[in-house]
DNA sequence: TAATCCTGTAATCAATAGGTTACGTTCGTG
DNA sequence: CACGAACGTAACCTATTGATTACAGGATTA
């Protein structure tokens, strides 16, 4: 969704309403799919996958709050409520259902976008949507946003420099890194010359990440010219 | 039962209103901080740390987008505005700076309770995307909104910075967090350089949540980085 | 085959980072 | 205003890390 248009599903049963948030909603950016009752805005939901669940409570086959429930038995998407119900109770009941907002008609187009853009920025925020940077080679795992790494299904420690090591490496994938630039990207340009700390910690995650560190499989020696890991 | 209760900073000029608020809030469970302008609400919300921050956006002093704008530099705590302004484009700019929903006077108690509860319920919701909010990893299980801890059937009785300290890393179970991170989070943006804090209180949650606090096996210590809850 | 260069590994030691305890102060509650 | 809980601070001790030295293996070449 990062750089396609979101998309919302608008559960409506009044045509002219579901007329003016369809042009609403995608003249700013939406790709809106639309249903006219529950039993099919839940379905909408399934297939689509949106980002946004735009409901109207007053459905004329299942009650709006059963359609929260449903949803919420399979998804934490943002719900919006759309409701002519201004009684207190009716919003208490919808929000604790696992509802996100409640806008009373009449609303304007305005308000519901802000709420929108509300709702979108909370989903947005949980982690599990956001990409990984994640790194596989064989059994060999890297993790370089969580900082962890596997080994088949065994976590490895690593120290500061050991990470940041295998980290460079991991960001040129394929590519031979000569010694000099390694030492410079992880020593600092000071200890350009220090090739020595390069071998022994090179040894040092080889011990640690190779099945058989006299064979390394991943982490190759370009003799006379640098190290670089396998894909 | 509960740990201990949720807090709330009000910031709200009106003394009748205010009284409401703390009466309303404190017996449904809220810890209530007050504050009777903006620049007064600021700094209570950084003092206090709390789990939610009701605002009036109409202060005498300050402006309430820019009370919005404030605290959204250093944190990303739920903001619900109370307003008398029902007009449209003020809800839009206050959503926009950063609230996360806005209530137009007057409103109902009940009303306001549910929206904080979904606030909360946003604020909490755990990488795992955990309907109820629980976490759970070996015998360790922690409700984030119901603000409990148990280890294998034992409640566990945490002091709320360490309940924040904990909370912080099960949002964030499996990442590692730097000492950074979690000194802004936890005790707020000036104590960055106080890790030794850290250290003490990462010594008290083994020391509560561990079998054997010597060979941590949930609070890890990344060393030279941070910690990290081991999933 | 001897010499040399590049590479890999082990062991040591100092510096840094982390863990724990104890104690004084503050703050909220009754 | 007295009590206890929670917090901040200092001091001390332990563990981890990183730098460095020394040495061993292996390949290339004269």
């Amino acid at each position: 969704m990062a750089n396609l248009k979101p998309t919302v599903v608008v559960i409506e049963d009044d045509p002219p309403i579901r007329r003016f948030l369809r042009t609403g909603l995608s003249t700013h950016g939406f790709t809106v799919y639309e249903a006219d009752s529950g039993r099919q805005g839940i379905i909408e939901a399934g297939i689509r996958k949106p980002d946004l669940i735009i409901l109207d409570l007053g459905l004329p086959d299942v009650d709006g709050v059963e359609v929260i429930k449903t949803v919420r038995e399979w998804s934490a998407m943002p719900i919006i409520i759309l409701s002519a119900r201004s009684a207190e109770q009716s919003k208490i009941e919808a929000l604790d259902a696992g509802a996100d907002d409640y806008l009373t008609k009449p609303f304007g187009l305005g308000e519901l976008l802000a709420r929108t853009r509300v709702a979108l920025r909370h989903w947005l925020r949980t982690p599990e949507q956001n990409p990984t940077g994640e790194f596989t080679t064989g059994n060999l795992r890297v993790d370089l946003i969580n900082r962890w790494v596997h080994v088949g299904d065994q976590e490895v420690h690593l120290t500061p420099i050991q990470f940041r090591l295998l980290s460079m490496l991991v960001q040129n994938a394929g590519k031979v890194l000569t010694h000099h630039q390694i030492l410079k990207d992880v020593w600092g340009p000071s200890h350009t010359e220090s090739s020595h700390y390069l071998r022994i910690y090179m040894s040092q995650l080889r011990q640690k990440l190779e099945e058989d560190p006299t064979q390394p499989k991943y982490l190759l020696t370009e003799s006379g010219v640098g190290y670089r890991l396998k894909v």
